[in-house]
DNA sequence: ATGAACTATGTAAAGGTTTACAGTGACCGA
DNA sequence: TCGGTCACTGTAAACCTTTACATAGTTCAT
């Protein structure tokens, strides 16, 4: 499995008979080199099937052209379709993407940070909702490297973000179970600490305060967006014997969960009960009832981290550092006018 | 953002009063440096911050302990799991990944080549089931770059592989379906030119034989692993009126198909029909009835041909250049006894 | 006392680019 | 004729490591 020896600049240049200066130039500046040298230079690296080696260009040019992605589970169908427009629109601009799966372990994130200051990679893109440990503390005076949050914000940070409007995105749906004639909604999946569920609850909060409906406390349900945690809040709401018409729920993922616990209690949906959810996962269309649901745009969510990244690494002034993307309501048959 | 110039061996060697050369050994080949010399490297190391330049040092070595991974879509949870397994055992091994999304673009295969070509990345995974346009015919002769096939082997050429044995997993399946009294089964999802399904309808047409049961051409029935194929499967066993009592479907999307055209027709699931998947995606325990389905041990997958890889990578002659891995039976609500 | 064997370190080359700077003609205007 | 501008090309340094080879000092058997 020896690497056979690859033609280098040097090879080229002197097929081409000129100079690996001129070589260089011919592949990177091509204007700046006489037709006729061109095409000779063009033609010893067919001949040659010279490719550039990029460990070199990148150590004399102090730039990789990688981009870190640092997520706590590539495996998470919600991170793994952002990542895809993250590719998308590295490649078209001639970057490579390094991934990095955290499982949330901090030594695991500053074991990744290696790539960073060992100039292997330009910038990051980050999924965790918190710096890499090991940023965290000991560079909050030094230099930052380039880098953008996705998905999930930096919480006490000013680094730059593209995600969805999680709280327009819950007051259009609020606001669409509202229309549907239901007073009673209840928020399942209610976790202050975490900016994104936080935000959706607000944005529940908003659409029934829009509505002139008060906000009953009863049905507001703590849980972590596991459909675990949903199944545990629909029984929760049985046992504590205040029911809602419509479960608005955190994520699709928890909606999953309440529609698994009611189906089991042999209620009829969604003739008995509304269910939205939030995301728009792949199997949302194919539970029963079929889940109404906000989309998250992820491809375009990646695509949008990686440009604004990228503008920040060749220097210039981004239009903003934040870009929230708006959710799109997706209409299906979980939610219909509540009974009665 | 203008890089600041970071600290270089030489300055931890002026720090410690050595020479670079005893620096590059205090760090690889620590046994190869008197004790009081390599603490004073250390020392040196931890007061300027230092970390090697990743570039330099894979230019020297050539090599970049990077591995490319060629996957036709990345947001495939099918996929992003193994990725996980690969991820794990790679980094574990001190290696990074790179990740190339080919949308089966041939260009983008081609494209993505550049990173093997010019030294970027050592080793390749391949996830499509063939070999990246550019590499096909072109370098039948010349030498192929270390590569490993996962999930899919590649037809016609000599690529070690790690998967699944689908053709074992199938009779499995099937086996189970006739251990329940099943006699006329279904297998949903034939495509002769896909190798997987291939395998899996060999594995069905084995459990069948050897249970003494003869095939029934009626009941095989073409389907390209999407949902909607499965549901258009299950339509079409209508129209022709030759009906199973259980369907064996060639993965867990197709089985959907099947379970949601069946409820739809309003028949009682599984008192009126088996369904039997293969894969078990995430959601599958979360579908009414939930899937009984074959486990595929993804995570496992993706180490196990992270590990063959690195292997050849080392010049080392692996144990075996194919890894089967089994799938396992996992018992759920979809499968029962048939009616009557 | 001598040379061999060994340990610890240093010197310098090599890995393959990009690019600042210098150089060479050709052309042109005065 | 001369100086200046322009278009093109070459020379050599710099990017930062690893490592073959050389050197110096120590130990030890003879």
């Amino acid at each position: 499995m020896l690497q056979q020896k690859l033609a280098t600049i040097e090879d080229v240049a002197a097929m081409a008979g000129v100079s690996i200066a001129t070589v260089s130039r011919a592949i990177n500046e091509p204007t700046k080199v006489a037709d006729a040298t061109r095409r000779k230079v063009t033609d010893a690296i067919a001949r040659t099937g010279y490719t550039t080696n990029a460990m070199a260009r990148s150590l004399r040019m102090r730039r990789s052209n990688m981009i870190l992605i640092l997520a706590p589970d590539v495996g998470d169908p919600n991170f793994s379709n952002i990542l895809v427009g993250l590719e998308t629109e590295a490649s078209k601009r001639g970057y490579g993407l390094l991934i990095g799966n955290t499982q949330n372990d901090p030594s695991r994130e500053t074991d990744y940070l290696r790539f960073i200051s060992s100039n292997q990679a330009d910038g990051l893109i980050l999924f965790t909702g918190h710096l890499p440990f090991g940023l965290g503390q000991s560079l909050t005076d030094a230099r930052l490297p380039p880098m953008v949050a996705v998905n999930e914000p930096v919480l006490g940070q000013d680094i730059p973000f593209v995600g969805v409007d999680n709280f327009e995105g819950a007051r259009i749906a609020a606001e669409h179970l509202i229309s549907q004639g239901h007073r009673r909604i209840a928020f399942v999946g209610r976790a202050p600490n975490r900016e994104i569920n936080r935000l959706r609850e607000d944005g529940y909060r908003a659409a029934l305060g829009g509505a002139g409906i008060g906000i009953d406390p009863r049905l507001i349900i703590d849980g972590d967006g596991t459909t675990e945690s949903g199944r545990a809040a629909a029984e929760l709401m049985f046992v504590r014997d205040a029911l809602p018409t419509a479960f608005l729920c955190v994520n699709d993922a928890t909606a999953m969960g309440v529609i698994i616990a009611l189906n089991a209690r042999r209620y009829d949906l969604p003739r008995q009960f509304s269910v939205m959810g939030f995301d728009d996962i792949s199997f949302a269309s194919f539970i029963t009832p079929s889940l109404t649901t906000m989309k998250q745009p992820r491809h375009r969510m990646g695509e949008a981290a990686m440009e604004l990244l990228l503008t920040l690494l060749a220097g210039e002034k981004p239009k903003s550092r934040e870009v929230l993307l708006r959710a799109e309501l997706i209409l299906r048959n979980s939610v219909t006018r509540p009974p009665g």
